[in-house]
DNA sequence: ATACTTAGTTACGCTATAATAACCACGGGA
DNA sequence: TCCCGTGGTTATTATAGCGTAACTAAGTAT
């Protein structure tokens, strides 16, 4: 499948967030701040150039992550997270608290009996 | 890059709910009812058989849907969402919001000027 | 002259996973 | 006797995209 950009905005975004390594780097700069392209990278261990580059443009595409550049040299940019990104935080702070409420992991019970309780 | 299941609990509700037909099946469970496999599939045009039955079986896993098997001839097998995922529609509808409010995508802007106004 | 810095880009192999299609058991009906 | 419907499983193929590594420009310092 060719990663198309969904109509939905939900599936769009969902999309975004859950390819590797964006949320390392949202948390990143959100938490430690604005940073310099190195820098970010020096903070989220493991990543490589390539990603984090291909990453850190997917982000500003969406208008989750700025970037600014400086040409002096050698060049300085630096990267931040958005207004658009203050939105998410909330729903994510929202996503954790539920997801925390239920505890452990349903994963853990590999079992015959495969449900929950149902719904409605 | 073997789908590891991340310790971070976000990380992993987002990387369930990224995977190709997970939102599709789970609209469709919310907003028409529980359904047998058969009745399930024919909702969701373009579904295949087999991964109707991975993400359904994903889903079951991680407490989002439920999954009821009455052994008559030929078999029926019920699946409905749970409580669970009660929760998440929660957050998806705050995300819609959020989502909404932004309007028109920054994708449809690939000029010089590639950044939305910092935040902070 | 050569090395060093930043902020990437390019090339390449590998593999996880999506798409498609064929197949299965079970009993009932024609 | 053969086919049908249900709820899947299995095999095969194709490809998106991740990981690794090497390379680049442009100026400054040694």
């Amino acid at each position: 499948m060719p990663r198309q950009a969904p109509a939905c905005p939900i599936h769009e975004v969902i999309g975004v967030f859950a390819r590797p390594w964006v949320l390392h780097i949202l948390y990143a700069l959100s938490t430690q701040g604005p940073a310099r392209f190195s820098q970010l990278k020096s903070r989220i261990e493991g990543i490589s150039a390539r990603l984090l580059a291909e990453r850190l443009r997917l982000l500003e595409q969406q208008g989750f992550v700025y970037r600014n550049y400086e040409q002096t040299i050698p060049p300085t940019v630096t990267y931040g997270i958005t207004h658009r990104m203050k939105d998410i935080e909330r729903v994510l702070g929202e996503l954790e608290r539920v997801a925390r409420k239920w505890g452990e992991p349903v994963t853990a019970a590999p079992g015959k009996e495969r449900s929950l309780p149902t719904a409605k």
